[in-house]
DNA sequence: CTGAAAGCGCTTACAG
DNA sequence: CTGAAAGCGCTTACAG
């Protein structure tokens, strides 16, 4: 483990010189509070209260405490006061992915807000495949974080059981169900579906499409929409699945092969705006025209989409909210608040032409 | 401090009979490593070998602690493991955003392959605000960390001394340097300018202007590019600094006002793909054809760009090799290697249309 | 307001 | 291959 500086010189009186003995007897150690209490003439646990309770210790000896720790650099070893308090102050964000995805901005937003309240994020990205769930879980709760971040509800019994004994404030995120494990922010993946089925079926589809990845909560989101089709009386719903991770190359391959299964298709619902703007690329290899000939409907809404492909539909969902409302419960409950919320932050269908 | 399972410790009930009052430090415990090794009849060093040198273990031995293990739901407390051994199995990654970023992809390999590798990540988002990068550092090292992923080179004298002296190996990334703090993973903003610059003068451009960011590496892309532009004779360069983080509002604002100080602009060198999105829509509204009338570059290549806004130049970067690139480098030292790589991972202008 | 003692849950070094 | 002892650098609980 690094040190901080090289050992404090024996002779603390005389100025520092910027050489340092470097090496000595037993190898480099780093700064310890003992340090700092030594030259500040104080014992550790006063050191100690500078940093975790500086309004209880005397004016005086706060500076001189101070004045010696930044003299020599000191900086608390957060093991060991986690070890020794149970307070860690990590807190574990578990995502999918952070390149090019909804997540980094519920991770940007999260993050900034639980590190101005003194926790510091551990990134744990679980990709889509579930096989190494477990020992993810394993490496996350190693590091007895106060408070977890959830991508998605946890599907697995075994993981919900374990994250439920832990006995620490869990938020579920970017989904909804009726028995979350703790607290809960997102929004219905299946209702989204319906949604886009309703706009779909408002607009006089005939032939309704899907292109989408095949995680669990893009697959909620098909369910939603074909349920809802069937209702209206449309069966045999064409769809091409992917795999994670979608990008603007899968959804340009994808729409052909949805066109060739079913060349009549007149709309079709992406499982994201990479794959949405990837089949109107595609749609326009294919003579197709946009939204006229062929609606698109993707998920996400991005922001550059609206100004560079205005011919997109897409669903909105605010993915600040929800970060920003999660790091709230789990501050909170860190805070000694019982109750545990579920917010629901909904989505938006968002139509910018009509062309 | 989370714990892992309810007590398993059956003395816990009769505090002060005839047993000096043992003093409960917080509330109930987890389970440790005594228990495991209690039912499984062995020691606790055995138990800890099972999981750090599984090796040095007998096959049965091994076997039985396992399933102890498994039937426990133990899992290590890696506070006390690294302060007793002086390993974190912690890598700091400290960045300015996540969100939107091209950063992210390089945090997500980066993380992947780090994790692969058996540590884990600690996110610290930076800002683009240099004020509170002291208070930052100190809380990234008090988790004392294996390595440090530094976005950009560190600027400034506190910074750099203070990361030197850790000990730890330390990789800059996304910038380029003749003094690196160690390693260095990255290439030159100030020679992006120059490249972008000569591209507009290879295509006759007489008056360019310049939207960027006031952020340390868009400034030196803004160096490059006015000093290239200059030894060619072009002076007065108009331009719009803009505060970070970009975004496409921004870059749609800030081209009018580019405009209307240097109305004769036909080219202008955006800070990222944002910015130049944006700046496309304003030059629709304003009339004029990109690239024809009023061509422009942005920065990052973003992948969506090449379907959605052809009109559009842009620099290359391979964000993900500098990530996997860093990781290797970190990697590599700490299983002993001795020297300190700098790798210059280049760029490449990117130009879609020509229309 | 301040401190001496005990302990957090592991691992290292040394022995057998 | 396995274990008894010592200690990592802090903080809690108690006392003054």
């Amino acid at each position: 483990m690094p040190n901080q500086k090289p050992p404090a010189a024996a002779d603390a009186d005389l100025p520092d010189t910027a050489a340092p003995a470097r090496r000595m007897r037993g190898g480099p150690k780093g700064l310890r509070i003992t340090d700092v209490a030594a030259q500040a003439g104080v014992s550790p646990i006063t050191v100690s209260r500078v940093f975790n309770s500086p309004a209880t210790v005397a004016p005086e000896t706060l500076e001189r405490v101070r004045q010696v720790v930044q003299k020599l650099g000191y900086v608390p070893n957060r093991l060991a006061g986690g070890l020794s308090s149970s307070r860690s102050r990590l807190i574990a964000a578990i995502v999918p992915t952070i390149a090019h995805s909804l997540f980094s901005e519920t991770v940007q937003v999260f993050s900034e807000t639980m590190s101005r309240a003194g926790y510091q994020v551990l990134l744990a990205l679980s990709g889509y495949d579930d096989s190494s769930e477990e020992a993810l879980l394993d490496a996350v709760l190693s590091r007895r974080p106060e408070g977890v971040l959830l991508t998605g509800v946890a599907h697995t019994d075994s993981l919900r059981v374990r994250l439920a004994n832990v006995g620490i404030p869990i938020v579920e995120t970017w989904d909804m169900t009726d028995q979350p494990i703790d607290m809960l922010v997102g929004f219905s993946h299946y209702r989204i579906g319906v949604a886009v089925a309703e706009h779909f079926l408002q607009r006089n589809v005939r032939k309704p499409g899907l292109v989408s990845a095949n995680d669990a909560r893009a697959l909620a989101r098909r369910g939603g929409f074909c349920t809802r089709l069937e209702q209206a009386g449309i069966r045999d719903i064409a769809e091409v699945l992917v795999a994670p991770p979608s990008s603007v190359a899968v959804g340009k391959a994808a729409l052909p092969r949805l066109i060739e299964q079913a060349p009549d298709t007149d709309a079709v619902f992406c499982g994201s705006d990479l794959l949405a703007i990837g089949a109107l690329s595609a749609a326009r290899h294919l003579g197709l025209s946009v939204p006229s000939q062929l609606a698109i409907c993707g998920f996400g809404d991005l922001e550059f989409a609206t100004e560079t492909t205005p011919q997109l539909t897409s669903v909105h969902v605010d993915g600040t909210r929800i970060g920003l409302t999660a790091a709230r419960c789990l501050l909170d409950r860190l805070a000694g608040a019982a109750q545990s919320k579920v917010t629901d932050v909904g989505f938006r269908i968002v139509e910018r032409a009509t062309t």
